[in-house]
DNA sequence: ATCTTTATACCGTCCAGACGGTACAGTCCA
DNA sequence: TGGACTGTACCGTCTGGACGGTATAAAGAT
């Protein structure tokens, strides 16, 4: 559809480089310091080129929210058909260094920034909101308790952010030992009353 | 210290007021929206009566990540000395409805909108790590396995995060019950292999 | 085979408005 | 009298966005 034309320069087509761009920009400096310059800028295309691609700067949020919704699908898909359950996936990809092969991670973490009281701030909300539904649908299909499940996706949430507040996840324990611990606790009420 | 001053209009001092609507601009509209103007007209105060308490936006950041310090070491007195337990006072007040009778929750919630790449960002995300840290530290009393202690800490987290997306609480699931689910969980291990 | 048209993919400049901040004269209350 | 404001008038900078121009390639028409 797009992927036809040639890559100019960098990685992909102009336009994933300007997404990839807004992305960054909106992690590392917040919704204040993505403006159309600095992520055309970011994205080594010029202001106009940008603007060609996305006529406006809530065009650029409607692509990034496309690219939030297309991940999440892809994502589902490696969810459901991981080795290690659904469950180790879900906490996995919510830890940094972990993160979603599909780039789901980032685009989240990126769309939160913008979900503010604006127009197009609801519209990331309602975005966030379908990927968390989609996540938890998925973490019920191996814990039979929607309790238990949803206990599960607040703490990948919290994993969420920390990653967002840049806190060095306190403490220095072991991500991997936090996976075990749940699973224990997990183990440990398997039949419940 | 700063509450001799009488209440002119409105809650409180003025310079709380500015405070206040500050939070309540940050939290309802994002950074954008919390522009000098806008947080004057709503604190129901003029631009230079403002800029005459907080000289300057980034000393109006300042007067807010103060007031979530101390806020933040009233709330962990709170916390210690409640009847239900640590662990339930901290889950109760990261909960929509519940929050902190200090209003450390609005606090936390209105910097971690501004808690962004900028030199101020860095403040804020200094603070918010301080906030959390206290509360680790004071979960800590209760459970003596760090690993559990930060994983409870993650649950609030997530919960933040919730009440920062907007997003309804998903499946409506009564909030009570998760408390006692994860008070179920913790029970169930409490001497761990 | 050549000419013209159309579409795509950009670049560089300009502008109106918003934002943070300044300056200052005047007002109200203790 | 002085501290706590109000209100108005400004200024420089940055931002989103409009606009016109350019290079290239494919599609028709002749």
């Amino acid at each position: 559809m797009t992927e036809r034309t040639a890559r100019t320069r960098g990685g992909g087509s102009a336009r994933d480089r300007v997404l990839d761009a807004y992305e960054t920009l909106l992690i590392e400096q917040g919704p204040g310091g993505a403006t159309l310059d600095a992520v055309a800028a970011a994205a080594e295309v010029s202001k106009g080129g940008l603007l060609y691609h996305f006529n406006s700067k809530e065009s650029l949020v409607g692509g990034l929210l496309d690219r939030l919704r297309e991940r999440s699908a892809r994502d589902a898909e490696l969810m459901r058909s991981d080795a290690a359950g659904t469950v180790a996936y879900y906490l996995r990809t919510s830890m940094p260094g972990g993160e979603s092969p599909v780039g789901l991670t980032r685009t989240y973490l990126a769309t939160l920034r913008i979900a503010d009281g604006t127009t197009s701030g609801e519209s990331a909300r309602g975005a966030l909101a379908a990927v968390d539904a989609d996540g938890l649908a998925a973490l019920r299909e191996e814990i039979e308790d929607p309790v238990v499940a949803w206990l599960v996706q607040l703490v990948g949430d919290g994993l969420y952010l920390r990653t967002l507040t840049g806190a060095p996840l306190t403490g220095g324990v072991p991500t991997d030992e936090l996976l075990d611990t749940l699973r224990g606790l997990l183990a440990a009420r398997s039949g419940k009353g």
